[in-house]
DNA sequence: TACGGCTTGTGAATGTGAACACAAGCACTA
DNA sequence: TAGTGCTTGTGTTCACATTCACAAGCCGTA
């Protein structure tokens, strides 16, 4: 039996990639601090988890690290990077600059990952026209241009209830993942991706865990 | 032997108490369309889950449903607002007033959960004074006087190099519960509740899941 | 009161992820 | 080359969450 072990074939756990993100960040944070390696303990502190989590997390794309040094951060951050498919640019599209959709056009923190918000799109004829941070908003009719400019990532900041109506429209344009900021379910096909985010709703779950007085 | 189950006292899962505001928000849209009754299939289509997922959570606090009839939805409503302490109004508290705060306190979502965003700070001279919706924008170093207002929530919305100090700071003033928007990792004491909402770092795990073209 | 149709509530089985503990391996020193 | 100190990588164990499958129970009807 001469098996070579070519790559790591085993099944990615869903929590693991929620959190390279977040290694993702902090690594970057301590690069541009000028620090050269870290090891799982320190970067466990530093993130807020665990040294076994993150090795263990690690473990399934590769061998990252040295053994009696640690991790080289700039390697491991190029790693992670490439596994999220952040090594290139990713254009999004807006929908919806209201006020929290303008705040998303002026958004500091989506640069870091590679980020572009690169369209937006409202349907408010006051807006349409005006520019935010150099991107000018478009009507809502011509979300279909996406398709040509090769768009794949949509943020839905709209009402309620236009959400579904705009993801429906997202998805003929070729979108292939949306991140939805409004507080409702949407339906798209499987091989769309979305991820909602109810800022509401996660500011619900904290009083369950204060104490009542 | 003369047991009485007064209470249902298991140990309850994380997960359930995440899914809790989602099955509410999906109740309290329901209860608005004048619908009075739901099954757990119908629900769980609503809200993108499973019945015996929505039955189990359920399950753990009480028998909220009627055998062959579905739930009432008022009363169920009513149960998971008593559960996740929303049955009164939570005051929240406002810090860092810049694009993504400003959005805030202006937020329609936060209202159906019964929150209310009523104080807010910053640390810019030029917004101290204004009114935003109501709330006018204090100076950050009038903090403590949460604790006589007794406002326990505290929302962070500042720049990632003030998130730390400003998360002790409402510690300190008596807050037990924290919503993180700065994309960082912060520290408190066990006491202290904190949900971190990185918004990027939420789009930085979409491209993993999407289509190579 | 008995029956049929329907839906809940839940123990048990299955699946998934977290935590552990330690062998493997590198750098450095002598 | 052998030894020491340190940190990774991972098989195994343990804890938690999802899914299943079905008994229990309500309602309407006759």
């Amino acid at each position: 039996m001469f098996v070579i072990e070519i790559m790591k074939n085993r099944k990615i756990p869903g929590e693991t990639v929620r959190r390279l993100p977040i290694y993702l960040r902090g690594l970057l944070f301590l690069k541009e601090k000028g620090q050269k390696n870290i090891s799982s303990r320190d970067l466990a502190e530093f993130v807020g988890t665990y040294p076994w989590q993150i090795r263990k997390d690690f473990s399934y794309f590769g061998d990252f690290g040295v053994r009696g040094i640690g991790y080289n951060i700039e390697k491991l951050a190029r790693e992670i990077k490439k596994i999220l498919k952040l090594h290139v640019v990713q254009k999004a599209a807006l929908v919806g600059v209201g006020n929290l959709g303008s705040a998303f056009l002026t958004y500091p923190g989506f640069e870091i990952y590679g980020f572009n918000v690169a369209a937006a799109f409202d349907v408010d004829p006051k807006k349409i026209g005006r520019k935010i941070n150099n991107v000018v908003i478009n009507n809502v009719s011509n979300i279909k241009t996406l398709r040509k400019r090769k768009i794949k990532l949509g943020i839905i900041a709209v009402p309620r209830q236009a959400a579904q109506d705009t993801a429906d429209k997202l998805v003929k344009a070729g979108i292939t993942g949306i991140l939805n900021f409004s507080p409702c379910f949407i339906t798209v096909p499987k091989k769309v991706k979305v991820i909602t985010i109810d800022i509401a709703m996660d500011l619900a779950r904290l009083p369950y865990y204060m104490p009542a007085n």
